[in-house]
RNA sequence: GGUCUCGUAGUUCAAUGGAUAGAAUAGAAGUUUCCUAAACUUUUGAUACAGGUUCGAUUCCUGUCGAGACUACCA
């Protein structure tokens, strides 16, 4: 238990013993203590105030005695500010926390919640190479599933591929005109960038067609759909579509170029899936769901055929789930498979890591699935981000200014090669070590920097900003822990487990109070579906390090009880950090 | 037009309705015979506007202004 949760069982002990009053934790609010008073942690008492009829003086006196008499091991004062009840948690409770705590290595993990959870994430086409936007969700969704997995939830990490459809056909069209056979391995690039190049050249050509026959007097309308291009693409469609083998042969050869480029990327960024749908096969399933559901009248045809759901009840439109011709939209699919996860894995609720500008997506998908009375809709839960955008504006792919996951991991890899030699501190490690380095410094800052900010929240992505290591970095967080390494290295041999300090000085408090609260923020970062609750802690963590370290020497420490004591603190300052940053998926280094 | 987000230091981000709104960065000034200075210390600087609810509002409600997303028989 927490030392608030159980601060709070006292605290209602107490109210019991002393009023006969009954309230709940979640009726009683603890606040840390506002640094200016003296005390760790505050009662506020004004609702209390009211319900017991009493002045804050009064109360706060009343309460603050008894809590410190009864509970002597745990509390050695209380002070009473207008209605703030401040009390003064011992020493000796906190010292006997680090001994039994610092070398634990679950610390912060919770007991099996029993539920299973499956996480989509990452989803991309595979007709252009990962960018910022993809790394925001991979980092998102890997991170709150590992957060569940903590919290003690079974995750499965599942991931859903466009691989159908016309921005497909768009790279293939282009590709029979203009490769001339070209292959990733003819060409020695990546399989992703290489397709995503057709994928551009196919709307440069398109582009072009269309301003011809618009100088050629067609409208600009007319022009989009007359363009001999476009038209090529679309009867390509209809023979994916049919089946027809040359193409289905190209559609599969294409993909699996990309498919290659996208592993090497994942193999590289730790992103990993237990399970990966196929577009290609969930339409199918999802046409199959929608025909069940019309029998059942939760869905309508209408005069031309197409199918419907009317969601004007529940506050939204009447939304199409299969065109009058019979095929699949956006929808008809992530119906499909949301029964198809079910079936397969049972799940006690669905996690969708997906950008906010699908949150009326998601809201049609949940409805309907409840309309159509599925046990699984209720755990139907949608993970919504905000869109990452440049200093300029938002990216797009059309002007250009799309950044590239695969170039901004470069690019990071360098920065760390070149700060790290400038600095010479590991002129020692070999080539392979100092490659490994350079990848967790990078991954490291850029995961932290796209994960430190509120999921919800739309972020900005200034690249100069990202490639600094100061400050609220990843790589500051992993430089407090490889210190915090070398001390521990240099105290091999040295350590005792007899601990007899009996007393704290402030910033030790500080740190162990902080060190105190990682399984209740890892707590929250679950229920809240939030990596960056984890960001901040852990910097606040190796920040709060950072100021002891300089005021107080470990090695050298003033006595040997000491020494121990800073050592402990050390040990499991060290084991939280590299936990936390373990969450976020980040790999905390040794030596830098 | 409708629905939904969001407006906090120059900039990027924090703050279950609680005490004098925190960090980082940029700016100014310092710290290295001593465990890694990718560090530490000091300092300048902000709640878009107007009402309301409350003992107490950055937080909840209403309005104004500003930014964005969605509102496709695209995915």
């Amino acid at each position: 238990m927490s030392i608030v949760q159980e601060i709070k069982q006292r605290v209602i002990r107490t109210l019991k013993e002393l009023y006969d009053y009954d309230t709940t934790a979640a009726g009683l609010t603890i606040n840390s203590t506002n640094p200016e008073f003296e005390g760790d942690y505050t009662l506020v008492m004004f609702s209390l105030v009211k319900q017991l009829k009493k002045s804050p003086e009064q109360l706060g006196k009343e309460i603050g005695e008894a809590l410190v008499k009864s509970n002597p091991e745990l509390f050695t004062g209380h002070t009473i500010i207008k209605g703030f009840l401040n009390l003064t948690v011992s020493d000796t409770y906190w010292i006997n926390f680090l001994s039994s705590n610092f070398a634990q290595p679950g610390f912060g993990s919770g007991s099996s919640k029993g539920q299973k959870v499956m996480v989509e994430y990452s989803s991309p086409n595979t007709n252009k190479p990962l960018h910022l936007g993809h790394l925001r969700n991979i980092f998102l969704g890997w991170s709150i599933a590992q957060v569940l997995k903590e919290c003690g939830y079974e995750t499965i990490k599942s991931c859903i591929v466009n691989d159908r459809g016309i921005h497909i056909c768009k790279s293939m069209i282009s590709w029979q005109h203009f490769a001339n056979g070209a292959s990733p391995e003819s060409t020695g690039k990546k399989g992703d960038h290489f397709v995503g190049e057709y994928y551009v050249k196919f709307n440069d050509a398109y582009k072009k067609e269309v301003e011809e026959l618009v100088a050629g007097g067609m409208k600009k309308e007319e022009a989009e759909k007359e363009a001999p291009i476009m038209k090529e693409t679309q009867e390509m469609l209809l023979d994916w579509e049919a089946g027809k083998p040359e193409v289905i042969e190209l559609w599969k050869k294409m993909n699996s170029w990309v498919y290659d480029g996208f592993d090497i990327t994942y193999k590289r960024i730790g992103a990993d899936f237990q399970k990966i749908y196929y577009e290609s096969n969930t339409y199918i399933v999802g046409k199959q769901f929608v025909t069940d559901g019309l029998k059942e009248g939760v869905f309508f045809k209408k005069e031309d055929g197409s199918v419907w759901i009317d969601l004007t009840a529940e506050g939204l439109d009447e939304k199409l789930v299969l065109r009058k011709d019979g095929t699949s939209v956006y929808i008809t699919q992530d119906l499909g498979l949301a029964q198809q996860k079910y079936d397969e894995f049972n799940y006690d609720q669905s996690l969708y890591v997906i950008a906010d500008e699908q949150n009326y997506h998601m809201k049609v998908l949940k409805l309907s699935l409840e309309k159509l009375g599925k046990p699984y809709a209720d755990g139907i839960d949608h993970l919504s981000y905000g869109m990452v955008e440049l200093p300029s504006g938002r990216m797009k792919s059309r002007e250009g200014t799309v950044v590239d996951a695969d170039d901004m991991i470069e690019e990071m890899v360098n920065v760390a090669k070149n700060k790290t030699e400038e600095l010479g501190k590991v002129k020692d490690f070999s080539a392979e070590e100092l490659k490994e380095l350079y990848d967790t410094i990078a991954l490291g800052a850029l995961k932290f920097f796209l994960l430190r900010v509120d999921p919800k929240k739309k972020m900005i992505f200034n690249p100069e900003e990202s490639i600094d290591f100061h400050g609220f970095t990843g790589p500051f967080v992993q430089y407090t822990h490889a210190r915090i390494k070398s001390i521990l290295r240099k105290a091999q041999g040295t350590r005792d487990k007899k601990q007899g300090s009996n007393s704290l000085y402030k910033l030790e408090k500080d740190l162990i109070i902080s060190l105190e609260q990682y399984p209740t923020i890892i707590e929250q970062a679950c229920n809240e579906h939030n990596p960056s609750v984890i960001a901040i802690y852990v910097f606040n963590l190796a920040k709060s390090f950072n100021t002891f370290y300089t005021e107080h020497s470990v090695m050298n420490a003033e006595s040997e009880e000491k020494k121990q004591l800073r050592l402990q603190l050390s040990e499991m300052t060290a084991n939280v950090i590299a936990s936390g940053m373990g969450l976020l998926g980040i790999k905390v280094p040794e030596r830098m």
